[in-house]
DNA sequence: CGTCATGTATCGTATTTACTACACACTCTT
DNA sequence: AAGAGTGTGTAGTAAATACGATACATGACG
């Protein structure tokens, strides 16, 4: 059902063709897990790893760990605690711009950046 | 560390006042848990509960779900889901809103709701 | 005084999460 | 042809999660 893996044995494959310090071995040696997890985790053979792991391959990967993350399953447990400070109005907020278009929450997203509050 | 439990028994011995219904084991069976786990839930010697159980006991208690998952330390699951399917877009939005005054956020909030998109 | 309800102590467990360790077969290079 | 490097199969585990079941002591109540 998650795609997690085979995405990233996708990026993974694309970098390796172009340097050979990216296969599953040394990958995993630099992300600080066995390589064997590593190629069950590409399978899709056992879930998405930790938090942690993720993002640690995502970086390793030259991805975006907040989307990794989300293909994980998972939320960033720093943004869960900008949530969890604020629930009512954060729980509003997002179910608000849940329907939203992108480009709706991104004008937010500018209007808060350039607000001078 | 967490002032879940107490908070519940708070809640719970002040409805309790006006009414005997709110006893541990009478809650805990509405709410679908024994009487023993709630106590122990309540004096904070075993962690916050599930998410579904979480809930149940919110609204058993009249409080708001996601006030008490986030003492609980959790972030409602479909809030999460929100955040899962744009996690680019929300992440740069609550990342955005970590500091910002309630009111700031507030106004988003209205902003959208009202908004005519 | 009996019983009824209260909260709690104790013990146990199924399931999930997140991995490690080792060995093996195959391929590629030199 | 030997060695290095490649991915993977198998087996196992420590820790956390999320509870249930039973029994017990205490106090209130009629």
């Amino acid at each position: 059902m998650t795609r997690f893996g085979p995405t990233i044995r996708a990026i993974r494959e694309r970098l390796r063709e172009e340097d050979r310090r990216y296969s599953v071995r040394q990958v995993a040696g630099r992300v600080g897990i066995e390589p064997a997890y590593l190629s069950k985790i590409e399978r899709g053979e056992v879930a998405p790893p930790s938090e942690t792991t993720t993002v640690r391959l995502a970086r390793e990967l030259g991805e975006d760990p907040d989307v990794m993350l989300a293909l994980a399953g998972k939320v960033s447990a720093d943004l869960q605690t900008v949530i969890r400070k604020r629930p009512r109005l954060f729980a509003d907020l997002i179910r608000q711009l849940k329907e939203a278009p992108d480009e709706v929450v991104l004008r937010v997203v500018r209007e808060v950046r350039d607000g001078n509050w």
